[in-house]
DNA sequence: TTCCTTTCCGCACGACCGTTCGTTATCCTC
DNA sequence: GAGGATAACGAACGGTCGTGCGGAAAGGAA
């Protein structure tokens, strides 16, 4: 790895924490090449454009993302097991990402929502793609008849998917444990609801 | 009311649906005096600091959401019609608040989480106030006998609230009229599971 | 060592930021 | 009609923004 890369690497990591707490519009280069004790020139000469850096932070928080949760999940047994690690490790991503402001995905998500452009396409592209990760989960799962036969895979990804989401955006303004140990049995319900209990027979 | 405070309103007015896009710390007094043909310093003059006109319109955002989501559904009788109706206005106000860029609330509470300063505690406070609001009402649900007794009204408002978080967050990215349908499914089981049928009996 | 490329810097530009100040219109009250 | 408050203005302040350009330093290949 050149030593431009390496460089790159570092503005990216310290621009992703940065983000984090103030949003991708947030970043300025001229604090990023401050806090990095370089030039606000030499900085910008490695994107070429804010947008570009924004771009390149993006694609950080999403492989940062990938590598806490989607990865060690993918590497658990298909079906239930590795639904239930992909639910367990995304709260588990919700309550530390190691970021100081949070999950920067969600924050994007709410921040550009409504701002046409290749940061939006990216993120709705990303927000799919975890969506369908969720659903051929819960196929496999339903398919491997770890889950009861006729379950609808779309639906409970969205049930899922929406308590995690609802998690996220209380966590960080009321938060709190009670409301930690509630999200974890409500996803827990969940899964109960659908399961093929091979000890006591389907309900 | 004055001139001055009309012209307060129509200010906050039109920043409330540049915020709603912008997020509150993308509001810029410059681009606001223009497009109300003012002068940067004559509305200036109305709030005193930028962050003063961001908790103005906050307040405005409150408002709105108290306005068309909490009254019209604390008009409804006590017990499970008003519950259901903050959670139908609610999705209702997700789909469709009126302002170009969504819930105000939601992108402020995801902006400012991390930020520490009167903004954030004023979110704070709102959303508590807003999670106490569906407790209280699940609470007086089974109070009545709407809801079977022994139903954990925390629980209850927390499956219902993050159900919608979770929609509002996946709805402007995704969204479609399939998601709008399974939200509403999704809530109604989620009713379904801790109401009293006085028809059939308990489940 | 030489040479070329990569990496970074200093400087500058025009635009916009929030904020302050003094001044001018406009309106209500006496 | 005079006097005082209210409302809005224009100009300017010091800063920061993203961006562009020319040159210096550093690195690797010959």
């Amino acid at each position: 790895m050149g030593k431009g890369q390496q460089t790159r690497e570092t503005i990216v990591g310290t621009a992703l924490e940065v983000a984090s707490v103030a949003g991708l519009d947030g970043l300025s280069i001229g604090d990023l090449a401050g806090r990095l004790g370089l030039s606000k020139s030499g900085l910008f000469a490695h994107f070429g454009s804010k947008e570009a850096l924004q771009r390149a932070v993006l694609d950080a928080a999403v492989a940062r993302f990938v590598a806490t949760v989607v990865r060690p999940a993918l590497a658990r047994p298909p079906g239930l097991p590795r639904l239930e690690a992909l639910v367990t490790h995304w709260i588990g991503w919700i309550e530390a990402c190691g970021l100081p402001g949070g999950c920067p995905l969600l924050a994007a998500a709410v921040e550009f929502d409504d701002r046409p452009g290749p940061i939006r396409d990216m993120l709705r592209r990303e927000q799919a793609l975890w969506r369908d990760t969720l659903v051929r989960a819960a196929r496999l799962a339903t398919g491997l008849g770890h889950l009861r036969p006729g379950t609808d895979a779309d639906r409970l990804a969205f049930e899922l998917s929406a308590t995690a989401y609802g998690y996220a955006v209380q966590q960080r303004l009321i938060g709190g444990p009670v409301l930690a140990a509630m999200v974890r049995a409500v996803l827990a319900d969940i899964l109960a609801r659908v399961r093929v209990d091979d000890v006591a027979g389907r309900a």
